[in-house]
DNA sequence: CCGCTAACCTAGTGATCGTTAGGTTAAGCG
DNA sequence: CGCTTAACCTAACGATCACTAGGTTAGCGG
């Protein structure tokens, strides 16, 4: 009759590394349903099963936080899609591994992908911290495009864009519709983007 | 010695409707500049050559006045992307010219454009007018995809999302690229889009 | 079993911001 | 020229929230 009603279950007390990770993942999720404004520190502490002021132990600012939150996931999402990459096989082919691998991720992540692409905020240190990790993980995309394309910058850059605009919209789309399976998002993907990309693709390879 | 920095010529009294355009072209900038949680009222109604309690007197919140901006923002985008529709040329050049129309829109109101796209929020009643206002733009897309598609309803969704983020993703990369002329933009739009549409139109259009 | 460290707590503080109360004055109309 | 209205103001309220001060206790090392 007085069970908690969220998670945080037996409340006993964790050695420092482990209360950190315990943070870390609380604070993606609650980015990823809020935003960054809207995820009170108080609500992340609570749902790590302690009270605000011991993730100040742990994290000098919300910011940092939020940081190392980026810092996580981006490592993640730009491990998967490079896991696929080195080999041999011809480009089309490599990119629909890549992006297979890709959507396994977003998969596997559901509940983060609102933070890699959507969080919302008006605070200046974080918005840049959202442009670095984006950048970051943008150049995974360019083996893709700037070896395959020959004539000018500006061209690559907007391709660039297009393309990962698409991931990022199919993405946040599925989240609306996970009951799509994921060859289906591999397939869209493929179909819309590959012929903008083999257009270009000089007769060597 | 001692004049304003900012914007707010020569302080007059004004009419309810002049004053209340005068309201929503300011906010339009400030929620474009910091989104919707970073603008405060009172940085609107000093841009618009008032007090933040006036404000009130034409609108009942800040909520309300969002609202208004995304209403008349995408009301806007609507026309200048129908406006070159009804046109009985075959599709790609019809693509194109709205396309082009898309653009030359985005160019003159250049300083709404993240009001459109690209506006941070974690206030619920904000976030649901968003996907509201952006629903009804996006379809005015489906033209292009329903009377061209015919295999399946999901692909129509993915391709439209694919299309609407990728015209969105361009508008905000030419913000941080004003000197790139508007051309460039609708060719490399029309160059990445185009193929995927184009694989899907039946022999008979 | 005892003491010390570090994991944890309650209770603020100060800043920001949406919104309201209540009054002042400009300007159109008779 | 006065009068009324509505455009405008200053001042403050109350809520939220990041962050801090200062104390309490669990649990491991000796």
């Amino acid at each position: 009759m007085s069970r908690e009603p969220e998670a945080a279950p037996p409340k006993r007390r964790m050695s420092a590394e482990k209360r950190r990770a315990v943070i870390v993942e609380s604070a993606t999720e609650v980015f990823a349903e809020r935003g960054y404004d809207g995820a009170p520190i108080d609500e992340i502490a609570r749902r790590s099963g302690i009270s605000a002021p011991v993730l100040y132990d742990h994290f000098p600012s919300k910011l940092a936080l939020f940081q190392e939150v980026l810092a996580a996931e981006y490592a993640r999402l730009r491990a998967a899609w490079e896991v696929t990459f080195a080999t041999g096989e011809p480009l089309r082919q490599r990119f629909a591994a890549s992006l297979d691998a890709w959507f396994a991720h977003v998969e596997r992540r559901r509940k983060s992908i609102p933070v890699l692409f959507q969080v919302a905020t008006a605070d200046e240190g974080a918005r840049q911290a959202q442009v670095d990790a984006t950048r970051a993980s943008r150049s995974a995309l360019a083996p893709f495009v700037t070896d395959v394309l020959t004539t000018d910058e500006l061209d690559t850059e907007m391709l660039i864009e297009i393309i990962a605009a698409s991931l990022r919209a199919l993405a946040l789309w599925w989240h609306d519709h996970p009951a799509v399976p994921r060859v289906r998002l591999v397939d869209a993907a493929l179909d819309a983007l590959w012929p903008a990309i083999e257009r270009r693709v000089p007769p060597s390879s």
